[in-house]
Parts: C-alpha cells; sequence; structure tokens
DNA sequence: CTATTTGAACTGACCGGTCAGTGCAAAAGG
DNA sequence: CCTTTTGCACTGACCGGTCAGTTCAAATAG
C-alpha cells in the first residue's frame, strides 16, 4: 500500500468554482479524505504510469484503478499533466531524503555504500518510478522537462557533493571530473536497479548491493599513475 | 539529415523489412524508390518517436515530416508498430555494429577506448535513438519489450565480451560481476551521453569522451594482483 | 506494363476535460 | 437536543476533438 509520496500536504491544487467560506471560514483542518483520494490516485497513477508511461495511460484508467471518479482527478490536480507533475516531485523527493541520508556519515567509504543503498533501495521498492524517471529525464521538449531539470539537479547535488568527498580525499583516477563521476554513478545505478527489475528478478536486493559497491569501491579507490593517455 | 539507419545503397545485403501491406507481397525485389522512402521515413520517425516517445507521435506527423503521405507508410511497413520496430532493429544494429569494431583490437585497453568512443559517437550521432532506447528498454509489459531484449542481449553480450577480456587479465576489482560491470558501463554511457546531450551540449565529444576514458581506466585498470576471487 | 506513391475520404474507437448534481459532516441556529 | 444550512469532496454521463487504420482511384516512376 505503500507509495513513493506519502505527503497529508491539504494543497487544493484544483480550481475551486465557488467562492471560500465568506462566514467563519477554515473552521477545521481537512479530514483526512483528501489526503486519503490523493494518496490512492498516486498509488494508482504511479503503477500505471510507470509501466506504460504517461502518454499511454488515460485518465479514466488511473481513476478506475484508484477507485474514484473521473472527475475527482480533476478536482484534486487540475489536470492529467497536473497529477503527473506532482507525481514526480513527491517521488524525487523521497529519493532525495533517503539520498540526504548518506550525508549524515563522516567516513567516505560508508557514505558512499548507504549511497548505493539508499538508491537501489528506493529504485527496488518503486521500480515504476525508476521507470517513470529514466523515461522522461531527458526529453527534451517534453512537457516536464522544466520541471525535471530542476529536480534532476537536485539529486546530482547529493551525489556531486558525495562525490567531491570522495574527490577531496584524493581517490578518484586523475583526470576524472566530478560532474562525470557523478553523472556516471546515477547512470550506473538507475541502470542496474533498472536490469534487476526487468532481468532478474529473482536476485535480492543485497545480492545486488554486493555486486555494485565493489565496483563503485574499485572505482574510489584506484590511483594508478597512467601518464599515458590513450592514442588521439 | 543523417539518420542511424543509413543504407540507401541498392542491396544491404538482403536485409528487408518485409514489404508488410495487404497488398501483392513484393517477390521480385526492385528496390527503387523504395529504399529512399523508407529512408525518409526513418529520419523523420526517428527525430519524431526519440523525442516524444512512440506514443505521443501521430503517423499523420511522421508522414508530413518524411514529405510522404501517410498511405505510404502502410504500405512500407503496414502499421505504425511495425515502423517502430523496423527502426529499433536498425538503430541497435548499426549500434552493435559499431561495438563490434572495438573487437578487432587485440588490446584489451585500446579495445575499451573503441568501445567508449564507439558508443558515445554513435549516441551522439542520434541521440534521438538514446533517449527512445532508455524510454523503452525496460518497459515490462510494452510491446516492444520482447523485440528490445533480444536486441539489448545484443548490445549487452558485445559490452559482456570486453569486459570478460578485462576480468580475464585480472583488472577487475574483486568481486566485481561480469554481468554487472557490464549493465553498469552501458548505463554509464547512455546516461553520460544523453546528459551531455541535453545539458550540456557546447561540450565536444572529445571533451566528453576525455572525461569518461579515464573513469572507465581508473575501474578497470591499475588493480593490486588480488588472487583470490571470492568463488562464485 | 508493373511497382510504387499519392491524397483524400471515412470510420470507429478513444480520450482529456467539463459540469450539473449528489452526499455528507460540521457549523449555525433555535 | 434537534433542525437547517453550508460548502467541500466527489460523481459520472457527456462532449468536442483526435487518431490509427482502411480503402481506393488516379498519378508517377522505372
Amino acid at each position: 500500500m505503500s507509495s513513493p509520496v506519502a505527503s497529508p500536504g491539504p494543497e487544493p491544487s484544483g480550481r475551486q468554482v465557488r467562492p471560500a467560506g465568506r462566514h467563519r471560514a477554515a473552521p477545521a483542518p481537512r479530514p483526512g479524505r483528501t489526503a486519503v483520494t490523493k494518496q490512492k490516485l498516486f498509488d494508482a497513477a504511479l503503477r500505471l504510469v510507470g509501466e506504460r508511461g504517461p502518454a499511454s495511460v488515460t485518465v479514466d484508467e488511473i481513476a478506475a484503478e484508484a477507485g474514484v471518479a473521473k472527475g475527482t482527478v480533476y478536482y484534486n490536480f487540475g489536470s492529467k499533466d497536473g497529477l503527473v507533475d506532482a507525481l514526480l516531485r513527491h517521488g524525487v523527493e523521497l529519493l532525495a531524503g533517503r539520498l540526504r541520508e548518506a550525508e549524515r556519515y563522516a567516513d567516505t567509504r560508508e557514505a558512499v555504500d548507504h549511497l548505493v543503498d539508499g538508491a537501489l533501495g528506493f529504485f527496488g521498492e518503486y521500480p515504476a518510478f525508476a521507470q517513470l524517471l529514466v523515461s522522461e529525464l531527458w526529453r527534451t521538449p517534453g512537457q516536464w522537462h522544466g520541471t525535471l531539470s530542476l529536480l534532476r539537479d537536485d539529486i546530482v547535488s547529493i551525489l556531486k557533493g558525495q562525490m567531491q568527498r570522495v574527490a577531496d580525499a584524493g581517490r578518484l583516477p586523475p583526470g576524472v571530473e566530478v560532474g562525470t563521476a557523478s553523472a556516471a554513478l546515477f547512470g550506473t545505478l538507475l541502470v542496474v536497479a533498472l536490469d534487476w527489475q526487468v532481468f532478474q528478478p529473482e536476485r535480492t536486493r543485497e545480492q545486488v548491493r554486493d555486486s555494485v559497491l565493489p565496483l563503485v569501491h574499485g572505482l574510489a579507490a584506484a590511483r594508478a599513475p597512467e601518464p599515458e593517455p590513450p592514442g588521439s
């Protein structure tokens, strides 16, 4: 039942047709009704959109999957795009939260370990979100490109921070740029997680993690004096 | 101009996409304008599908972009899916061809260099294809998942072959599995290429390559002779 | 002559978005 | 304590528009 988006934030982004109360308005904080509905919609939308892509999923399907009426979607999110947008934001926020946990560890190696583990855990829990992310992140003229660019910065900056620490410790091979290493790490984690879910679902998360960790460690520890740039 | 499928030649080794269509089949291979028309359709389809995804692009748009009548699409490919399917196959075939060139080099390091360079070159030349690939490759119930799984195997097996050579040379850190390393490499190359195209288009391909190479080399080289592989 | 392409008309389904109306729980009023 | 009002949250039939796919006669190229 869990969902990557769990925030009962009372944010009726849908347009209000009626003027708000004119008497003593705002009597009491909205009961959990709205939050529950939004949660159900997030769950359903994540499942379907992750599987088949935002464009191929109909609002009717999402509503049906969530067990609510179509109008409810528009009441709560204004539009199909609004729903997807909110879904994206919440998902990234949750992922960023997990990655940021790694910042708590003073030891560089330990921090990297938790970074990898956090990312793998999140993508393993919500493969549909990983799929959604990878599908839309680089879609240039996409309607979510602006939003996603910002969201991407959130995540990459976290990775960058950690990689910078690795670099400061002098553990990065010469010539490797922090930005490139971060992008590579991000791509590696995404692809490894998706490959795991799609092509090797029988593997446990620990197995996958233990196969990725030495790879990352191998990169972040080897400092080979290679004074010869390959042919050019 | 330019397309991942470049073989307007009169005889592409008999690789016919199948005339499809419910009209009389064409037993007499007389590629007159057909090849040119298909080429135009591939170009247009790649551009649009890569940008906005297969589901969001209409056949009318593709036909218009290609400067061809809608009926021609159905005459040549039978259906929209047929067109996308052929597009996928041709693109992967071309990519695989480039990657396989790396197999010609006896030196492991040199081979890896050319592997990276080839992949980067291809993705840089056809970013729309990279986008299409990354969007559809892990879409589990997608209509192209079956096809793409096969195509993925083509590419990954090439990468795996090279990584195996690296492993045999004892240059992989202990504990790193070849399969994982291949998937990670694939993901790294894809993501780095897409990031380059989308977020840093001003960088030259050489710059990007030179920032990735030391990263890969750092991983695949200079490992203390660790004669203790943790079994399997 | 045949293979290929054209271009337009048509259809049948589907989809995003709308809106008048319903249900209900809390506040207001008595 | 009971009745009435208020308005939020939700409903679902409906509408205008779009699209994949079909068909075909005429034009064009080899």
